[in-house]
DNA sequence: AAAATAGTTGACTGGTCAGTCAAATTTTCT
DNA sequence: AGAAAATTTGACTGACCAGTCAACTATTTT
């Protein structure tokens, strides 16, 4: 059974990432990571220090894969209010296609290993406070263009907007998870201009 | 060691509360718990059948203990919107007071519990959703008293916005306990009337 | 006081946990 | 081709896991 190219490192923090959002970080254990990935244990520890290591790499490979997409919806090119509205649509269909693949509403595999790990390893929780700061720049940058395009007023602060939206998707996505219900996430735009402080029309 | 009274039970689910609380489901075991509790884990099964039964006995008691509390502040001789205020300065006291005790922002037990177990246990995920109601009926009821008030729209769907202010109390109790900083939860108070749609002065 | 019930104890089970290791195999470098 | 490095394998460890059990003790009921 041979393996094209040395795809056992990735196979190992795809699969991880999979079981480990969908379950828990506690409920998955290496055997299971190692059973589903069709890999030795021998192997994991070849590539992975701990199991802690694994799952901060899957921590980084998420976010490489959501930095991509995120570039594209915050794109400059776009108007401001329109990229949040942008934003609130791709969550909705991520979470829409993650519950018809596996079954349930999955949430933030953010918020959810950071919630269950906050409390025991610290490395977790940093590296997840890391990212999360990384995603709010999106925030604070287009929150910035709607204060120069008079949207938003002067006196804005700026990052504790940003945190606030950031909060405000973890609420709703862990609520989501929660109910195991996506009816829950179908007014993330409404909400999200609220929380903005924009209008309702 | 004689034990006052029959308080053994009671140990076990204050002792599992507490630990389950700080850390997570997965990391306690029963062990820790009996340890801890300084009960033979013999005893433990006597009164438990299950790990997953206790905890959800200590769902139930939080909730017993926390229904007090909001009986208390969600009385219909205090106006409405001073009942939201009330919960706000409750909420943050009572994520200070736990930060003093523990070391650590521990959140909303209900969403870390929910959160990790909402992919395994199916019972712990219907227990906290059912829990979950209980407490939008306070929300519930105070919307409606504000539309009486003229102070919100007739228009408003109750049922929706007391869903959004739990979303929005899980999402900024989440992030408090991720980044382990109560400073995150000192805007309580406007944030939550910005999510009821009043206003900020 | 005897019988029934409730609570306690500690030793036990079999399975699973994260992690180790030395030997074998494959791939890459020279 | 041959040496060196990277990868794979499977058997292993010792600790810990949830849960069991029969014997023992204390309390309550009759």
């Amino acid at each position: 059974m041979r393996k094209i190219g040395g795809n056992t490192k990735q196979l190992l923090i795809e699969t991880a990432s999979e079981l480990i959002w969908k379950n828990s970080y506690g409920s998955v254990s290496v055997d299971d990571i190692c059973k589903t990935a069709g890999v030795k244990k021998g192997s994991f520890y070849h590539f992975f220090p701990s199991k802690v290591d694994l799952v901060i790499s899957t921590i980084d490979m998420y976010y490489q894969s959501k930095k991509a997409v995120y570039d594209e919806i915050f794109s400059p090119q776009i108007a401001p209010l329109k990229r949040f509205e942008q934003l609130a649509d791709y969550l909705y269909e991520s979470q829409a296609q993650t519950k018809a693949k596996y079954g349930k509403v999955c949430g933030c595999p953010y918020a959810s290993l950071g919630c269950e790990m906050a409390g025991q390893e610290d490395d977790i929780r940093k590296k997840l406070n890391e990212i999360g700061t990384y995603f709010e720049l999106y925030y604070e940058n287009t929150i910035r263009d709607l204060i120069a395009e008079g949207v938003l007023s002067q006196e804005t602060d700026v990052k504790e907007k940003a945190q606030e939206i950031s909060s405000y998707f973890v609420g709703q996505f862990t609520a989501a998870r929660i109910h195991n219900d996506l009816a829950l996430l179908s007014n993330l735009k409404p909400g999200l201009l609220r929380t903005l402080g924009i209008r309702e029309k």
